[in-house]
RNA sequence: CGGAACGUAGCGCAGCCCGGUAGCGCACUUGCUUGGGGUGCAAGGGGUCGCGGGUUCAAAUCCCGCCGUUCCGACCA
């Protein structure tokens, strides 16, 4: 490609609105432009990079069976009342003129064509796959491309006749997943994660680590436990019994709202204080004991309840509902609430908790003796440095950007849409279902994030838009125009992808600095110093290195340092 | 959905407090210049100051409403 022919608007100047690295450069080196809050355009050089993660993502999944579809993107309605995602906050867009939604993921309408079309075990296991866009009613669109309203998405699923099925298509799926990211160029992780509102048993989360992510990972260097911080757990030690219980008995507290002033206050230790949160769980008063201090984790009070809605009370609804403010809630004597604590709180006795009446705490509480309880949960947001809950070293807390994310469904989905095979037996059986994606912008998005420097881009080759960047340091001197598209004919027969800068009236030093923020593996400097000795200069971006090569040997040049 | 900020030329911003000529840098056009790290000089083009209403002789500027965008939080398949 010409450079003097090609749309690619770089920028010198960082927009106000990109905060972090990749969103920048995407932006700078023209790979594409925003056109509403969630919502990119691609441009020619953004839509190569594109183009080149969907087809290793292809290859590897027709690696591994998968056959590839297009599915619609809009949607009817009804599908999604059926399985009942229709109403999930923040998740689906819907079409104003037409009992049509469009698509955020496409479980609903692979189980509809499955519930057509697969009759018996012989028609399975299958691997279906699509490359498409999807949309979701993102609350807050951020980080450029990374969390977008629309977003192309690699979305593959397995039909099988059993778990055991199920598992062989799912570790079929994180091995291709390792291997499209290896071949990306990427440094990426894997983690145990939380199958959300997808529902199902179990998922893991292709991560890489990064400041902009927006997903806490924990992860342990001795023994490889990774998690996700919203089912990650740590080995800290129980809450406990201590000595013979005490009868419960009412401590005057007053003025005391938090923890840590009822600590300081009683001179008590952080784990004999039981800390009363109010929740509503699909409209129904719920009370959840934690120690101490320990941060509740949403994510996994909703695992918990096994779903639903799930918000956190007011102050005002919890003083109507019980006569006493938040901080003097306790477990012992309240009415109309479920009670669930967190494990660690398991058979503890002598613990501090709310007395349900203002500036009073209640002592000596024994969740045996006292507490009417529907169980114990692992409730809690573990914290940095806490023992591994494998090996008991100190855990590591980091920020992650989620690449892939692959689930065992099983038959939720077969079950609501009546996706049913006939086994060996002519028994009906469900279909058992697994879900996979991949955010493709989120592998260009990350590449960028891993590899650049001040000046731009540095692209690892099976990303880049093109391979070899000529930059022609004078289109004035007809030496080098001449030299420079002799390059140009020689590496662009050769099959090798190249980008030309031969625009005119364009100083040298602006030519280096786009060549620099575009950044593509190798450059050509076309210039009298080495024409002089028929010489052009080929730069490598990544490390800065120049070497002198002839003409002649250019094109087996730029092969052999692409090739290593 | 809570909190905050911003919206003035393609991009980055000043002007607004204290109402009266719309400005700077980059980019763009033309000419000359330069030609190995965002050359220099000169002359130009480009704006319903987000939208609507109000106050006023007069509104980018003050007031009200709306819209948009971003950031922090909530949410995140």
């Amino acid at each position: 490609m010409r450079f003097s022919k090609a749309f690619i608007p770089t920028q010198k100047e960082t927009p106000a609105d990109a905060i972090i690295p990749s969103h920048q450069l995407m932006l700078r080196a023209g790979l594409m432009r925003q056109l509403t809050a969630g919502v990119y355009m691609f441009l020619p050089l953004g839509q190569r990079a594109l183009l080149k993660a969907m087809q290793i993502v292809r290859e590897e999944m027709d690696a591994i069976g998968g056959q590839e579809f297009l599915y619609p993107a809009l949607n009817p309605e009804s599908l999604w009342i059926q399985t009942g995602r229709r109403d999930i906050p923040n998740f689906i867009l819907s079409i104003k003129e037409r009992e049509l939604v469009l698509a955020p993921t496409h479980e609903e309408v692979v189980a509809w064509l499955a519930a057509m079309h697969i009759q018996s075990y012989k028609d399975l296991p299958q691997i279906w796959y699509q490359i498409q866009t999807k949309f979701r009613n993102e609350p807050r669109p951020r980080s450029g491309v990374l969390r977008g309203r629309q977003f192309i998405m690699k979305d593959s699923y397995t039909l099988d006749t059993s778990w055991e099925g199920l598992d062989k298509g799912y570790d079929l799926h994180a091995q291709a997943y390792r291997n499209i990211f290896t071949r990306c160029g990427l440094k990426f992780f894997e983690v145990g994660a939380s199958s959300g509102a997808m529902g199902g048993t179990g998922s893991q989360e292709f991560m890489i680590e990064s400041e902009s992510g927006e997903d806490a990972v924990v992860r342990c260097k001795k023994c490889g436990y990774a998690a996700n911080l919203e089912i990650a757990t740590s080995s800290i030690p129980l809450a406990g019994r201590l000595g013979a219980s005490k009868p419960t008995a009412e401590i005057h507290t007053p003025n005391v709202r938090t923890i840590d002033e009822l600590a300081s206050f009683l001179k008590a230790d952080h784990t004999r204080l039981a800390k009363s949160l109010v929740y509503r769980h699909n409209g129904q008063p719920v009370l959840i004991l934690m120690v101490g201090n320990d941060q509740l984790n949403e994510s996994k009070l909703s695992a918990a309840l096994a779903g639903g809605e799930i918000k956190a009370m007011d102050a005002q609804e919890l003083k109507a509902l019980t006569g006493a403010d938040a901080g003097s809630i306790g477990p012992v004597g309240l009415r109309r609430f479920r009670i669930i604590a967190d494990k660690r709180l398991e058979s503890a006795n002598n613990l501090i908790g709310g007395a349900n009446k203002n500036d009073y705490h209640l002592g000596n509480i024994d969740m045996e003796r006292d507490v009417t309880l529907d169980g114990y949960f692992d409730l809690r947001t573990i914290e940095d440095g806490e023992p591994c809950p494998t090996c008991s070293s100190p855990l590591k807390i980091s920020n992650a950007i989620e690449l892939g994310h692959i689930f065992k469904l099983g038959t939720k989905y077969s079950e609501s849409l009546n996706v049913t095979f006939l086994d060996e037996n002519g028994q009906v059986k469900p279909v058992v279902m697994g879900s996979y994606g991949i955010g493709i912008e989120r592998i260009v998005a990350c590449a960028i994030e891993q590899s650049r420097d001040e000046k731009g881009i540095i692209w690892d080759k099976a990303l880049a838009p093109y391979l070899v960047h000529i930059i022609a340091v004078n289109m004035n001197n007809k030496d080098i125009v001449l030299a420079s598209n002799q390059v140009y004919k020689a590496l662009t027969e050769a099959s090798l992808e190249t980008l030309f800068d031969d625009r005119p009236n364009v100083t040298a030093g602006f030519k280096f600095n786009d060549a620099d923020l575009l950044g593509m593996p190798l450059q050509i400097i076309v210039g009298e110093k080495g024409l002089r000795n028929n010489q052009v200069e080929v730069k490598i971006r990544s490390t800065n290195e120049r070497k002198m090569v002839s003409k002649e040997d250019l094109v087996s040049e730029v092969r052999k340092l692409l090739a290593s």
